[in-house]
DNA sequence: ATGTATGATTGAGC
DNA sequence: GCTCAATCATACAT
C-alpha cells in the first residue's frame, strides 16, 4: 500500500520523464490512502522553489523539458551550486518554499515517511539509570561539603566531629583545621564556578541547537521528539564533561584530606589527664574493658576527644595489655590501688 | 640518631 | 558495626 508520502515522491520522479520512462511508471495522480493530492502542482512548485529546474529556461530553447536529460552530474552540480548562492538568495528560496500553499501537505508527507522509517525505532527514549560512578562522585562531593548546601559552623558536619574535638584540645590543630576549611572552600568555589560554566555552555549550546533544528524543521521533517532526543544527547555529552570535573574535584579533596585530616601524619598524644581518665576506666573495668556506647560518650566528653578515638584507644589498650601483661601489671596496680576493680 | 610509645588505619572475622 | 591483630606514621624519650 502506498502512503501519501510515497505517492508524492513517486509522482515527483514522474516529473523527470527520462527516469520514469526507464523505471516503474506511476500515475502522477495516484490516489493515496489519504486522498488525492494534486501532485503535479506540488512537484512543479517545489522543484522551482528548490532551484532544481533553474536552468530549464536556458535549455528550453534547444530541448523540450520532457526530453531534457537529467543525469547525476546535473543534480550534483545543482546541489553544489547551492553553496555558492548568497545568503539573500537562499533566504528568498526558503521564503518562497515556505509560502508555497502545498508546503504543509508536502511537509506532512515527509513527516509521515519519517514516522514509518527506522529513525523512530532507535528513537525510543530509554530510561537509562543514572550512572553509578556519577552517583558515587556526587555523594562524595556532598559528603565532603563541596557540593550541596554550604556548611557554616565547624560543628555542623558529622565528619568534622573529630576535627572540632581536636580543635578544642590545642590551637595547633585548630589552626590546621581552619587551613583545611579554607582550602576546601577554595576547591568548593572552583568546583562551582566550573560547574556553572559548563551548565551555561550546555544551555547555550542546547538552545542554539534547538533553535537551529526548529528553524530547519520548517524545511525538513524534524519532530519535536527528535529535538528532545538531540537535547538529551547534548546533555549527556556535557554531563560526561562534568563527570571529569567531579572526578578531579574528588581527587583534590582526597589529597587535601590525606594532607590535613589523616591523623596518622599529624598524630598528637592525648593530654595527660585524658590518658589518666582512660586508664582509670580501663583498669577499673579490667574484667570487661569494653565501655558501652554511653560510657564511650562520657569518656569522650571528659577527655575532649571523639568517641571513635575512645574506641581506638580501648582497642589499642586491650591488645597491648594482653601482649604484655607483666609490664602492664605495674600500671594496673597503680590504677587498681586508687580505684576498685570492677 | 635510635628505640619506644602511641594514636590511627586496615582487613579479617563475627 | 564492633573487635582483634598487624601495621603505619608520628611523637616522645634517651
Amino acid at each position: 500500500m502506498l502512503t501519501k508520502a510515497q505517492s508524492t515522491l513517486k509522482s515527483e520522479t514522474c516529473q523527470k520523464p527520462d527516469i520514469v520512462k526507464m523505471e516503474d511508471q506511476v500515475s502522477p495522480y495516484h490516489t493515496s490512502p489519504y486522498g488525492i493530492i494534486p501532485l503535479p502542482h506540488l512537484t512543479m512548485n517545489t522543484d522551482v522553489k528548490y532551484g532544481l529546474y533553474e536552468n530549464t529556461s536556458d535549455l528550453d530553447g534547444q530541448n523540450n523539458a520532457c526530453t531534457k536529460r537529467y543525469d547525476v552530474n546535473d543534480m550534483l552540480q545543482q546541489i553544489l551550486s547551492i553553496v555558492d548562492q548568497s545568503l539573500d538568495e537562499a533566504q528568498q528560496r526558503k521564503h518562497a518554499f515556505n509560502c508555497n500553499r502545498l508546503k504543509p501537505a508536502f511537509f506532512q508527507v515527509l513527516c509521515e515517511i519519517k514516522e514509518k522509517t527506522a529513525i523512530n525505532i532507535r528513537n525510543l527514549p530509554e530510561d537509562e539509570p543514572q550512572d553509578p560512578q556519577l552517583m558515587r562522585l556526587d555523594n562524595m562531593l556532598i559528603a565532603e561539603g563541596v557540593a550541596g548546601p554550604e556548611r557554616s559552623g565547624p560543628t555542623s558536619g558529622s565528619s568534622s566531629a573529630s576535627a572540632s574535638a581536636l580543635a578544642s584540645i590545642n590551637d595547633d590543630s585548630a589552626l590546621e583545621h581552619s587551613d583545611y576549611r579554607a582550602k576546601l572552600t577554595q576547591i568548593r568555589q572552583l568546583y562551582h564556578s566550573e560547574l556553572e560554566k559548563y551548565e551555561q555552555a550546555c544551555n547555550d549550546f542546547t538552545s542554539h541547537v534547538v533553535n537551529l533544528l526548529r528553524e530547519q524543521s520548517r524545511a525538513r521533517p524534524i519532530s519535536p521528539r527528535e529535538i528532545d532526543r538531540m537535547v538529551h544527547i547534548i546533555r549527556k555529552k556535557f554531563s560526561s564533561i562534568q563527570l571529569q570535573l567531579k572526578q578531579s574535584t574528588c581527587e583534590a579533596v582526597m589529597i587535601l584530606r590525606s594532607r590535613f585530616l589523616d591523623a596518622r601524619r599529624k598524630r598528637r598524644n592525648f593530654s595527660k589527664t585524658a590518658t589518666e581518665v582512660l586508664n582509670e576506666y580501663f583498669y577499673s573495668h579490667l574484667s570487661n574493658p569494653y565501655p558501652s556506647e554511653e560510657a564511650k560518650d562520657e569518656l569522650a566528653r571528659k577527655c575532649g576527644i571523639s568517641v571513635s578515638q575512645v574506641s581506638n584507644w580501648f582497642g589499642n589498650k586491650r591488645i597491648r595489655y594482653k601482649k604484655n601483661i607483666g609490664k602492664a601489671q605495674e600500671e594496673a596496680n597503680l590504677y587498681a590501688g586508687i580505684y576498685t576493680i570492677n
